[in-house]
DNA sequence: GTGACACTTCGACGCTCGCCGAAGTGTCGG
DNA sequence: CCGACACTTCGGCGAGCGTCGAAGTGTCAC
């Protein structure tokens, strides 16, 4: 390797390091690979079967699909026994998908039965957005936050003081300073809302706090997550929300 | 219209509008698109036959692929008289194809000429990142004013009160209220660097007057800007950039 | 062991899509 | 008017890709 190919390496042993959009893109750009992507949102980790099911193709397609995706980066996997589980491979990927999502033509889709027309009220009324709540019950808390003066809007959403303090009362340990260069306070732009909700180490650290005291609890599909009495309670108590922001309806 | 089909509606006349977001992917899954869509991101309107010389394809081959992007809401365009003047579609539409680029993998081009290598430094100094300035200029003015507490990190960039101020000095007609529904202060991943620029609106009224007041004017390839020499005593005056920082080097 | 199960590999089919060239439309300059 | 030019339309070609089914590998339960 040493004495070189040519005896004279050519000026094109330099490169410039273009942005390979386009083969980003086609990750997501199948409709199969999309209803993963999207399914995965939930932030919990699926088996290639369950997603199989979902997207209504057989296990085969879905492996090569998953091959793909893990390939390109956007899915982490991992082994056990005879399972292959599958989760978006870190926040970043999940807030890029989302910023795409939110951009996306919609594509109306029928509701056949009572149960769907059920789950889909429940789905706009809360739920995972990867690792914190979407829905109109998280605009509504935004909105309250933003009242309360716990969250400022002066040049972008901040937490503020009292919003520390906030936190603090209600529990969590904040390690919202986290490890990774991610913003501590984000939005994000909600599907069904089409208005921001708070996104962001916070909002995550939150939402795991409020699952951990069960003020959610999992509802019927995988992205939902229903109001528990004790999480109404918690959230007319920390945040003042009037009744008619905690329920379905 | 008032007699139904079946002379009763079935239950599925209500819809969920899911996000389609493999027909949005689609629109960028491809390497002609794509390389239309990151050659806009200088923020200029091409005409068709420019972005066609570019990704080297023929005209016919342009037109079809315009169509596709205008009709995907990507671009807008603009006829005039035998030209089609096409340009991103908005800066909402900036900043999502901004955030697939920045995680997209890379890809090594050789560079060829010596005048390629010479644009291949400039891009990395300094270019335009569709309304505001990139490159490591940019990281080394966003690190000074945050050293300087023009901008504070406390959770997600902010303009502090002596930012603010530090604007007016120099002369910015504060109108970075703006309209839309868009963040005054944003970060947005530079290519090169692998570090945070500053973006958003106030970053685009800084480099909007930054050009006003020819700190920086139009370089070799339609990104590229070059620092002026009284972009360079500004900098000193108003940032005290050191002098490496400065220079393309 | 033996069967059930989750997933994988491979080959074949069919469709989509990007590409070009040739011909056509509209615009501008002289 | 007439040619040059920018763009468009259409037809046809070829490659890539998503799909499935059939057969194979590894894992778990009994």
């Amino acid at each position: 390797m040493s004495h070189g190919d040519n005896g004279e390496v050519t000026s094109s042993n330099v490169f410039a390091d273009e942005p390979d959009l386009a083969s980003l893109a086609a990750l997501l750009a199948d409709g199969t690979r999309a209803a993963f992507c999207l399914a995965l949102l939930d932030g919990r980790s699926w088996t290639a079967a369950e997603l199989a099911r979902l997207a209504g193709v057989v296990p085969s397609t879905a492996t090569s699909h998953l091959n793909r995706l893990v390939a390109g980066g956007l899915l982490a996997e991992e082994r056990r026994g005879r399972h292959r589980y599958v989760r978006l491979a870190d926040p970043n990927i999940a807030e890029m998908i989302e910023a795409l999502a939110a951009r996306a033509p919609r594509r109306p889709v029928p509701i056949r039965s009572l149960t769907a027309a059920r789950r889909h009220r429940a789905v706009g009324f809360a739920r995972v957005c990867y690792d914190h709540l979407g829905g109109s019950l998280a605009v509504a808390m935004t909105d309250a936050m933003g009242e309360r003066g716990l969250i400022a809007w002066e040049h972008g959403p901040v937490l503020t003081p009292s919003g520390t303090a906030w936190m603090r009362d209600i529990g969590i340990t904040g390690d919202t300073a986290g490890t990774a260069p991610r913003p501590h306070v984000r939005t994000c732009l909600d599907w069904t809302e089409q208005r921001l909700h708070l996104a962001g180490a916070v909002a995550a650290a939150l939402f795991r706090h409020a699952r951990e005291q069960a003020w959610f609890v999992a509802g019927e599909g995988s992205r939902v997550v229903r109001l528990t009495e004790r999480g109404r309670h918690a959230l007319r108590q920390y945040l003042s929300l009037p009744d008619e922001a905690l329920d379905t309806s």
